[in-house]
DNA sequence: CCATGAAATGAGAGTAGCTGTCAAAAGGTG
DNA sequence: CACCTTTTGACAGCTACTCTCATTTCATGG
């Protein structure tokens, strides 16, 4: 549900033969940077957290901290689903309904990001109830993942991506599924996940059915 | 389009006899905070201008621009819709669709925004475009404003305001017109925003409709 | 295997947004 | 006019973030 760049990494950071030392160490520094980040948000807070304190704890400078991540926010929150979800979306066989893809997709996405690390999904959408920066800043990203959004729905159907209808299209849907993981959150993630963005999905397709209290 | 305090004024800040001198003074310094920011943006930018600068051209301290206004962009951002636009819904009729419901009294505020200061909408609808921060802090009041749809969704069709389906359902809506006010600025505000919105609305309510490329 | 060039890092200084405290000034009230 | 409350300004302080420059670390061709 975000741009920017390195993998979360299906591999090891260090069995990748194909990468340089230099391009290696680069992405432990990076991973090194997000661990001490999330430890010591747990521990203390994210306001309570400083650069300084990663920095220190990641065992590197202050600097270098800002070279990899432009903002505090970026260190919890980046991740790199949205070329994930763009490549299945355009896997998806072009006669399949629109909002069937999607459906599809989303619970792929899920179950990936859900496998990939429990915890830090739940400590992220957390903080984005908590910290109004990192809800900020995420749904800053709202704007980058629609313009993907309204890509794909523009090779679906043949529309002009840039078109006032798909761009307001892709953001209602955006605002939903942001919603839902605000809702998810909110509830103590209680609910499963699949089954609210399931809900999530009917509301757009259909509308708020008639009369159900 | 935005919670907070203090309304526009629909009276000049010196004619309000019921009101203390006390009282006329917070507007005054308030109006005078924001009418700085306002020029000074104009002239050298968002970025290039600093709270101290406002506040020398306010003719206040640093320390009271922060009184006022929490944060820099919310000088640029905060206004008074929110409230208004509530009355509005709770004053159409009940049995009003509620998607013409939403479109009368979304055309009916804009026109009251653009007539209130051209200018002003303008200005702000290209920050949203042109600054981070403040396309950031928009959306951040989104959450706001989807707090206050969704109470009055609930009052509309009796189902539980805080349901995961009225709140995406509310989102969706928020979403969408937020994505109108990026398109128009993006174009320059060539379009007539009133028509915008209305094509918005059809989107909401019909999805996109089948081919029309 | 070493020398040369390129990239990554660290150190430090600087900016600006924002918070908190406290004493002085201004407004309201008897 | 005196007393109390609210608002203000001055100041100190914190932290995210930027920029610059010297140093270190890796890559590469001879």
């Amino acid at each position: 549900m975000n741009s920017m760049t390195a993998a979360p990494s299906p591999f090891s950071p260090t069995d990748r033969p194909q990468l340089g030392l230099r391009e290696r160490k680069k992405i432990k520094t990076r991973e090194a940077i997000r661990t001490a980040t999330y430890a010591l948000v747990r521990e203390q807070g994210y306001d309570a957290t400083t650069i300084e304190q990663i920095a220190e704890r990641a065992e590197v400078s202050p600097s270098t901290v800002f070279r990899y991540f432009p903002t505090k926010e970026d260190i919890v929150l980046t991740d790199e689903y949205d070329p994930l979800i763009m490549e299945e979306l355009r896997a998806r066989p072009m006669d399949e309904p629109w909002m069937d893809t999607l459906r599809f997709v989303m619970q792929k996405a899920i179950r990936l990001g859900i496998k990939d690390d429990p915890e830090v999904s739940r400590l992220r959408t957390h903080l984005m109830v908590q910290v109004p920066a990192v809800r900020s800043r995420m749904m800053e990203s709202m704007s980058v993942t629609g313009t993907m959004l309204c890509q794909a729905i523009g090779e679906r159907t043949g529309r002009d991506p840039d078109s006032l209808e798909v761009r307001v299209y892709a953001m209602a849907i955006i605002g939903g599924l942001m919603e839902t993981s605000l809702y998810w959150a909110e509830n103590d993630h209680r609910d499963d996940f699949k089954d609210l963005v399931d809900r999530t999905m009917d509301v757009l397709e259909h509308g708020l059915s008639p009369e159900k209290p």
